[in-house]
DNA sequence: GACAAATGATACTATTTTGGCATCATTATA
DNA sequence: TATAATGATGCCAAAATAGTATCATTTGTC
């Protein structure tokens, strides 16, 4: 079972990279040569970000992306919910209806604590306490 | 972001079905009828937990599958994990090798921390907790 | 103004995973 | 021997994942 897709992944660690650099800013070819990460697939992941207003870009010269909200307060729910979706570990439909089995409906309440505690501790990973290296 | 897959899901409504049926045991085709599941697709679910000795199966007229363990001692962690693999929130490596970027291997940290948490509590739910109609 | 360095937008592609279906073989019971 | 069951295997289509490629636009510098 695998929750965190490489998309989000390459995305946290690119956001950590912008947030700890001291002008706030970076390039794609510096965050992929820094990260090693494939330079097109990190520019189409910082173009969502962008769009998704997580980044601002700067076009041209000297140009590069820098975050928007404060790093402290910018969490790896955030960033996961971009790439991948609202947290949910199982849809639990048949053909589009709510699934009307009993006993897996009340496994579905179980899913759902579980996945609102995933949340939680996800959101309480910001970008900054990742940054603090112990 | 899922984590259950639909394998997965049919497994567990199919274990809680068998579990909860008088004679403790029961045919594909019943199951199938009673959950609608695609029978061919069921059918391959419940080989595999038979090859993984969740079940056993009894071939012929007469036959189809039952529980190998206490439905009290079954878990959907051992389910999920058939299916899915070992639950594992993110990899985390490059090109074969842990990831060296310290700043990351924080987050894996963290997310191994929460992993641990998610495979206890699916380890919680056992096939006889999802009979209990509350 | 020309050039270089950057992102914007968009479309394409390859691989893997997911969610099945189909078929033939084997076994067991009536 | 017919029937009802599973065993084994291979195939297939759609979706998700993980990228690549290309052209357009913007901006700073010479």
């Amino acid at each position: 079972m695998k929750m965190i897709t490489r998309d989000s992944d390459y995305a946290i660690r690119a956001l950590c990279c912008i947030a700890g650099s001291r002008s706030g800013m970076a390039t794609v070819t510096a965050l992929s040569k820094e990260l090693d990460i494939p330079k097109p697939f990190l520019r189409k992941i910082l173009q969502i970000l962008n769009k998704k207003k997580l980044l601002k870009s700067f076009k041209g010269k000297g140009g590069g992306f820098s975050l928007v909200a404060d790093p402290s307060k910018l969490t790896v729910c955030d960033i996961v919910e971009v790439f991948q979706g609202p947290i949910q570990l199982n849809k639990h439909v048949f053909k589009g209806e709510v699934c009307p089995h009993l006993d897996t409906c009340i496994l579905k309440k179980k899913l759902d604590g579980i996945e609102k505690r995933v949340a939680r501790e996800l959101r309480m990973i910001t970008i900054v306490s990742l940054l603090k290296q112990v």
